[in-house]
DNA sequence: AGGTATGATTATCT
DNA sequence: AGATAATCATACCT
């Protein structure tokens, strides 16, 4: 996840593929010492003709050179420098370079790795989906975290229920999403830097080897390949730490508490004192939700596990819905009698006083 | 511990 | 958008 090691990491994968140069290079000296070197000495006899001390002079000369050479990466960057310019400048060097490529030629070192695209990694794109989906991934400014709260409110079902926690949940969110965004754009960049780097260096080069652009592309495929390796190990552990949080909080709600007594009284009071019509309607909601102190959401998710587990077994709700309705029964009883009283109006007999009728239910559970 | 009650979630329908 | 029905997951009771 951390960006040293993504830097490691790449710088790994660069060392790898300069080892591989490295072994390039020996293998083509290893080739020219055996072969051209002796066809140029044959074919360049020394100049004045004397016995072969001055033909060892060259080889001498050449063992050097290409001593220098493979010896060049070890050497502090200076030193190499002027080395390599000494090198660049020397009379053998374009010979060198013209051998080096009929050698790359042959040996078909040029022509690997073509073929190789990206093929889109299905696992990274259920991922891409997911943090975008989590509103971590997508449009950063303005809206962003705020659709993503939208999001999870939309969610949960009741916008602004539970807002304390919502509010917790949201900070976190937009936390990981700026950490994810953070970090994206850090790998982007060294990305990026590397990558020019590596062209850069390879430009250079190809000035002293043959480098065809084609290996230039697919050493940035490489780069690029290794770097987004990385980023979805970055997607991952975001992945991670978004289900985490949501496990954590959106789940956390979903532990319930029972309602308060009283609650589940006042919603049954409604529930069998309008039997005929269970359906509250949004302002009665909002009234029960407010004296229940519950949200309209879960008024509406109490009304319909009632509904259907009424309807689901009347019989196993009679005793209940006897309780309650002699309850209202005896409420409106009393309004009865306090409005009876307030009007002064003396009635002998208060309707339904010292008992009820029991309410007569229909085959289909609701009340006459 | 196991069964039931219950609040929440989900898919589907209208 | 709201209702229903099935289902999940936990609370609560025995």
């Amino acid at each position: 996840m951390s960006f040293s090691i993504c830097v490691a990491q790449c710088t790994d994968s660069l060392a790898a593929t300069m080892d591989d140069q490295a072994r390039i290079m020996q293998s083509i000296g290893g080739v020219s010492l055996a072969g051209h070197s002796v066809q140029g000495g044959m074919a360049l006899p020394p100049p004045h003709g004397h016995d072969g001390s001055d033909g060892d002079g060259r080889k001498q000369d050449i063992g050097d050179i290409l001593h220098q050479i493979m010896t060049i990466t070890d050497q502090s960057l200076d030193e190499a420098q002027a080395k390599k310019h000494g090198l660049n400048c020397h009379r053998m060097k374009p010979a060198l370079f013209s051998v080096l490529c009929e050698i790359k030629e042959k040996t078909g070192l040029s022509i690997r790795g073509s073929q190789e695209e990206d093929p889109p990694d299905p696992q990274l794109m259920r991922l891409d989906n997911m943090l975008l989906a989590e509103g971590v991934a997508g449009p950063e400014k303005g809206g962003g975290s705020a659709a993503a709260a939208a999001a999870a409110a939309a969610a949960s079902g009741a916008a602004g229920d539970n807002s304390i926690e919502h509010s917790d949940y949201r900070a976190k969110l937009t936390q990981i999403r700026q950490i994810y965004h953070t970090e994206l754009e850090k790998y982007e960049q060294a990305c990026n830097e590397f990558t020019t780097h590596v062209m850069n260096l390879l430009r250079e080069q190809s000035r002293t080897r043959p480098i065809s652009p084609k290996e230039i592309e697919r050493m940035v495929g490489i780069i690029h390949r290794k770097f987004s390796s990385i980023q979805m190990q970055l997607k991952q552990s975001t992945c991670e730490a978004v289900m985490i949080l949501r496990s954590r909080f959106l789940d956390a709600r979903r532990k319930r508490r029972n309602f308060s007594k009283q609650a589940t009284e006042i919603l049954n009071e409604y529930f069998y004192s309008h039997l005929s019509n269970p359906y509250p309607s949004e302002e009665a909601k909002e009234e029960l939700a407010k004296k229940c102190s519950i949200t309209v959401s879960q008024v509406s998710n109490w009304f319909g596990n009632k509904r259907i587990r009424y309807k689901k077994n009347i019989g196993k709700f009679q005793e209940e819905a006897n309780l309650y309705a002699a309850k209202t029964a005896v409420n409106a009883a009393h309004a009865a009698a306090a409005a009876v009283q307030n009007s002064q109006a003396n009635s002998p007999t208060t309707p339904n006083s010292g008992g009820y009728s029991a309410p007569c239910y229909q085959s289909d559970g609701r009340i006459q």
